[in-house]
RNA sequence: GGAGAAAUACCCAAGUCUGGUUGAAGGGACCGGUCUUGAAAACCGGGAGGUCGGAAACGGCGCGGGGGUUCGAAUCCCUCUUUCUCCGCCA
């Protein structure tokens, strides 16, 4: 959510923004949150001098009641009485008016950074820089299903009947593959003075609407039958929420976090379900960066998060490389945002492993998070990126370190969480 | 799940029984000073409070959230949430 007063003071700017956003339909809604705005503003005056005039005349009586004065007050009673529809009815208008305005103001999209590159869809995302060089094997790559079959690692067909589609069980050195990497994404962070942390993995509706916009919310979210919960999508959710209606002393800044949690999404949309293996499932596990920070760093710090993910990916000897997201293919609570992708020597392409975003203040302002300063509460800057996601880290690992023989290397980081192994090996 | 207690500003905390000069005592933190090589401590002094509207003056809202009673609610009533204590149950 954007700040009304930028509308106020000025919608061209607001206008611009969405139509780089190529959401050329959204273009109204700024004149009708202008017009609704000074709508809304006259109602509050008159309703803010009438409740003065109320307030004034029942500290009259007040008065006149310590002096005894009783037939004064009662008179004066009785003539506040009757402003009481008069404000009742301009509260509801207010009221009626402030909603209007929100609801509208909800689907206007943040502001994006200058440097975000124009374009309509994610055809137009810009690579940004390679890291490690893409090889290509002399030999083929199976598809990571069958790596993982051939070490009896992957049972969708059990998952199948105990869950449906877009589930797994992981099973053996794969399994504990998984946890491994998770394990090290932990401790590589920890490592990078972020503070670990164990969210909830339930969150409530007005948490989840604080954090993404309804599509969003719509399109990935589990809810829980009968209770005001939600399966959080993402640790993000909830480690942002944490900070709720929160005003947090600038010495206390950044606050740097490392989250672990399942991720649950129905995936509904564009892709769907139906694909093989394990690229796009109803849970996965992750690793996550959380910062908040005062805006003027957030900038820095959108750098450095996603430089962390590019070298936790090289120290597991995956190529990976940057991506930048587009105008319009930028989910509208961002400034900028960036895709790490790994290399997949099987595809000859690069595909998605992690997401880095600055949301500007658009979080902070939906749940209120501020810091104190000087000039009074200023809203707080949010990022969140990706350290480690899998299955699909995991399948970004497998193919990379894959041997023709079907065995896997395990690079030094990893070994100490897999029991020192160097190489898993077909039995 | 049952029974109690509590929620007041950045933090702690008075006020709630007995509704009205309570934007809300008192601390701490904060800012200025004395002392000190510097800091801490101690002492002296200080104003500001969240949010919305307004250029400002000023005004509205605001004492966990929502609703109600009343001319008037931190204070009375209902409801929800959270925390703590006890009991029950259970990884």
């Amino acid at each position: 959510m954007i700040d009304i007063k930028l509308i106020r003071e000025n919608k061209d700017l607001v206008k611009e923004n969405i139509r780089k956003k190529f959401q050329d339909s959204k273009l109204p809604l700024v004149d009708e949150i202008y017009d609704l705005d000074i709508k809304y503003r006259d109602a509050k005056l008159k309703g803010d001098n009438l409740r003065a005039l109320k307030n004034e005349k029942s500290s009259l009586i007040g008065l006149l009641m310590r002096e005894g004065k009783k037939d004064e007050a009662n008179a004066v009673k009785e003539e506040v009485s009757q402003y009481g529809n008069e404000i009742l009815e301009l509260e509801k208008l207010e009221e009626e008016l402030s909603l209007r305005i929100k609801e509208k103001m909800m689907v206007i999209p943040n502001i994006i950074d200058d440097s975000v590159p124009l374009g309509e869809d994610d055809s137009k995302n810009v690579e940004i820089e390679k890291f490690g060089d893409p090889i290509i094997p002399d030999f083929e790559i199976p598809h990571h299903a069958d790596i993982c079959d051939k070490l009896s690692g992957l049972d969708k067909e059990s998952a199948g009947r105990t869950s449906g589609n877009g589930f797994y069980y992981l099973m053996g050195d794969i399994a504990r593959l998984h946890s491994a990497m998770l394990s090290y994404a932990r401790d590589f962070m920890i490592d990078k003075g972020f503070t670990y942390a164990i969210p909830p993995f339930m969150i409530r509706s007005d948490v989840v609407s604080g954090v993404m916009s309804f599509e969003e919310m719509d399109a990935m979210m589990y809810k829980i039958e009968g209770e005001d919960l939600y399966l959080i999508g993402t640790s993000e959710h909830s480690m942002i929420g944490k900070f709720k209606g929160q005003i947090i002393k600038e010495s206390e800044l950044p606050i740097t976090m490392t989250s672990y949690s399942p991720c649950f999404r129905k995936e509904v949309g564009s892709h769907g379900i139906e694909e093989r293996g394990l690229y796009r499932v109803h849970q996965f596990e992750k690793q996550e960066m959380v910062v908040l920070c005062k805006p003027s760093e957030g900038m820095d710090w959108y750098n450095k998060m996603w430089q962390f993910t590019v070298e936790f990916f090289r120290s597991l000897d995956i190529p990976v490389r940057t991506l930048e997201c587009c105008s319009g293919d930028l989910a509208d609570l961002k400034v900028k945002s960036c895709d790490v992708e790994a290399w997949s020597p099987r595809q000859k392409k690069y595909f998605e492993v992690g997401s880095c975003s600055i949301l500007g203040d658009a979080q902070a302002r939906r749940l209120g998070i501020r810091m104190k300063t000087d000039k009074g509460n200023e809203y707080l800057t949010t990022l969140n990126n990706t350290v480690l996601a899998t299955p699909r880290g995991l399948i970004a690992f497998l193919e990379n370190n894959y041997n023709e023989d079907g065995s896997i290397n395990i690079p030094k980081p990893l070994r100490p969480y897999m029991g020192n192994k160097e190489i898993i090996c077909v039995k």
